[in-house]
DNA sequence: AAATATAACTTATACGGATAACTTTAATAG
DNA sequence: CTATTAAAGTTATCCGTATAAGTTATATTT
């Protein structure tokens, strides 16, 4: 019932709540480890766990050479959703492919700018097309997939429809993405998406933009996607996090 | 240039590569700590705190008194996303304010039940309103709020239009949230929504569901809210995560 | 054969000490 | 006064050792 804490985990709870009742306010240097240790009667290495546990928990920060920072007054509790690859950012079901009707250099005017995130006259590859599912064969989505010229190329590969582009791009060219955007929103069917998702014009399509940075923060691909009414839900899950 | 690196990191690293070389396979025990320490000529509390490393990256899983698994060959890299509140997972302008026009208690039929996600014949209270913004004054989007009867008596908290009503429900009674969960789409406009927001019959909404989850998985909170064309976008950020 | 107890093995916790690296403050030189 | 150097203070890394606690395999008993 009453398991016994293990005293790095006790003087780590002990630690908090002190800052917590303001004995070492937000801001303030928090006693040296030695210092600490003599207090607590506990050896620098169960302190420095301790201390680290604090730090994971965003509550202290520390330097080396420097004395340890108090930052913050209270764990924070935050709601987190991991995904283990990008892909699932945008989770499609994985019997779905992309077939490819339009391809083309392009420079971005006004109104492309302000959607994909580019600087006006940018240079682009655009890929449009549509994405199916296979049974019942059904057309999920129409994607416009912009990409910098230089990873054109990769459009020849056999694979490529199959493979989501960012992918290609990683493997081929070794760009990483550091960093995701997502935008989701609503609109009414422009007569080109509706020819091409069969839809009467202003008919509903749900609009996920997402853009790829690398870790120099630099864009190299931004994918827009209509969905029309029915066909797609962006589902997300949150969890409060877990203790350490 | 050339840094040292700490003898726990670069003995990190190197596990991570022999791993991902296959030298211990997915599902295999590593070695001893002793054992590892000899071969790497360090001691038990460096190689413990290199194999901690490895453990956070979800390379591998050691329990106490079982010898250390191996669980998966390359570090995951995860995107997440965090609040710091589920305030920001819907992220209204602040300066908004919701206007009720209905409350009833209802139960719930096939359609609503599996919209909000609660058993069919379940007891809650419904609040129907207005989400407006200031200036411009401006129709942001009809919300539907579902609570548990328990919570009923909030609404008569003069603060009520203004604070989220998770945070009333956390606030008077409690319940904290653990989990959230958030599906977006599009839908045309219904008879009734359509009058609400001043709509035409079948006009784009971007609907977007959150149901909120207490510590025991219970539901106790929904709310779906419909936004018109062009007066909402959605928007998200995620970061590859650093390393430890 | 099944349940229990034992022993061997492995990781977790905790102590202590020594050196290195970094930061800040004080002293010094120009 | 400014820039440099030296010293003191603090955290980071690394080693060694000992005991506790949990897991697994083996032996024993029922």
């Amino acid at each position: 019932m009453t398991e016994r804490l293990p005293l790095y985990k006790s003087l780590a709870n002990t630690l908090e709540q002190r800052i917590y009742n303001g004995d070492w306010p937000v801001g303030s240097a928090l006693p040296t480890e030695a210092d600490l240790c003599q207090n607590f009667q506990a050896s620098r290495h169960t302190l420095r766990h301790a201390l680290q546990i604090l730090e994971t928990n965003g509550l202290i920060f520390r330097r080396q050479g420097a004395p340890t920072q108090v930052i913050s007054r209270q764990k924070l509790r935050r709601f987190t959703q991991s995904f283990n690859s990008p892909v699932d950012i945008l989770s499609y079901p994985r019997d779905t492919y992309r077939e490819n009707l339009v391809e083309e250099y392009i420079e971005l005017d006004q109104a492309l700018s302000s959607m994909i995130g580019g600087p006006v006259g940018s240079s682009w590859y655009h890929i449009g097309g549509i994405r199916k599912r296979r049974e019942p064969e059904e057309i999920i989505a129409w994607s416009d997939i912009y990409i910098l010229p230089q990873f054109a190329s990769l459009t020849t590969d056999p694979e490529h429809p199959q493979v989501m582009v960012f992918e290609q791009i990683e493997k081929k060219y070794g760009a990483r993405i550091a960093r995701a955007e997502l935008d989701v929103y609503t609109l009414g069917a422009t007569p080109v998406i509706a020819e091409h998702l069969k839809l009467k014009i202003g008919d509903p399509c749900l609009v996920i933009i997402r853009r790829y940075y690398d870790d120099q923060d630099r864009l190299f691909e931004v994918t827009v996607t209509y969905h029309p009414e029915g066909k797609y839900t962006y589902s997300m899950e949150f969890r409060a996090s877990t203790e350490v």
